[in-house]
DNA sequence: TGATATCGTCTGTCGAGCAGACGATCGCCG
DNA sequence: CGGCGATCGTCTGCTCGACAGACGATATCA
């Protein structure tokens, strides 16, 4: 779909816990606003649980892709993450640095390197990964715990939706459409 | 609970739509995951919606509170949003030269600026709010339409019951609390 | 009145992301 | 077999944004 180069600058808002205006609004600014307050309270929060990662939750992301997928070449991760390919590449440094994974030359494709993770990176990403899950279950403590199941459920449908319709002939063609047709 | 300054890094995934690899890891990769892609796709689609304001997003968020608010003077705005000062300086310099915003000095206190919108800028931003709306509409488009509104009211409160919880004292000091001793 | 803190502004520095070029390798096609 | 374009990972240089710090103006408190 190609939304070309354009979006950028939704860096994130620093929050350094600067806040504590007593001016809240209060309720209903609308989707975005509610999307902005959980996101970057989410984003503060696993920042956190991963702060003893190499590039914070970009690389538990990296990190938990390469764990439970076959083994994928830093172009599939780059892609599938959104990172750019030479961020990737000092990305993967780092982690090797910290003998969380191992770059392997593909035998079928020597151009290419099939990032593995070490013992020590499976180990290290399942600690992270209770830390993460900890602070998200947090995160949602204002909601009742049925609440929070529903909530996980529609949030993952919703991404699954999107994730899908990535691909324009998505849906539809990955039964047995022509593309295009 | 100040986080200080560590948080950072989590700059928006630049998405240049390259993905569609086949090795879609398939479901439930965690809330992390959900979030993530949901919110890549929806900085994405708000991005090109806001992408005749200055700051794009960010200052679609600024202009909504300057509007909705009573005229907030640029530190809270700063504080609220999670911005720097110096940085707000420069956002609100542009919406000022598009004619946006006005800077007025608060005859209460001289040294701040209390920052109104103008005709304009309302205009501006009931149409851009369509917009958004409309993109956010299109993001939940995967879920029935019983389901995105139950979506939207649980996203809500579990974003109210944060910026609530923002402020220990938060809640019942609003009654009645002295400005920061 | 003087001391201290805050508001908004400006300047300098730092770091991250990105474009572009490069060697190595693949795959194709003649 | 040998050339040709494309791709993978890497490196380099540039650009841009965030943040620290200093500054004048002003408020507040002693």
């Amino acid at each position: 779909m190609s939304m070309s180069t354009r979006a950028s600058t939704v860096r994130k808002p620093t929050a350094p816990a600067a806040a504590h205006e007593h001016a809240v609004p209060g309720p209903s600014l609308g989707l975005s606003w509610s999307l902005v307050a959980l996101l970057r309270e989410w984003s503060t929060r696993v920042e956190a649980a991963t702060e003893d990662l190499p590039d914070g939750m970009r690389g538990y992301q990296v990190l938990r892709v390469v764990v439970h997928d076959a083994p994928p070449t830093q172009a599939s991760l780059a892609a599938r993450l959104g990172i750019d390919r030479t961020v990737m590449t000092y990305l993967i440094d780092r982690y090797v640095e910290c003998g969380f994974v191992e770059r392997r030359q593909d035998p079928a494709d020597r151009r290419a390197r099939r990032i593995v993770a070490t013992a020590r990176g499976r180990t290290k990403l399942a600690e992270v990964d209770v830390r993460v899950a900890d602070a998200e279950e947090d995160l949602l403590s204002g909601l009742p715990p049925e609440d929070r199941v529903r909530f996980r459920d529609l949030l993952e449908r919703a991404a699954s939706s999107i994730t899908e319709d990535d691909d324009p002939c998505g849906v539809v063609a990955r039964a047995a459409t022509p593309p295009a047709g």
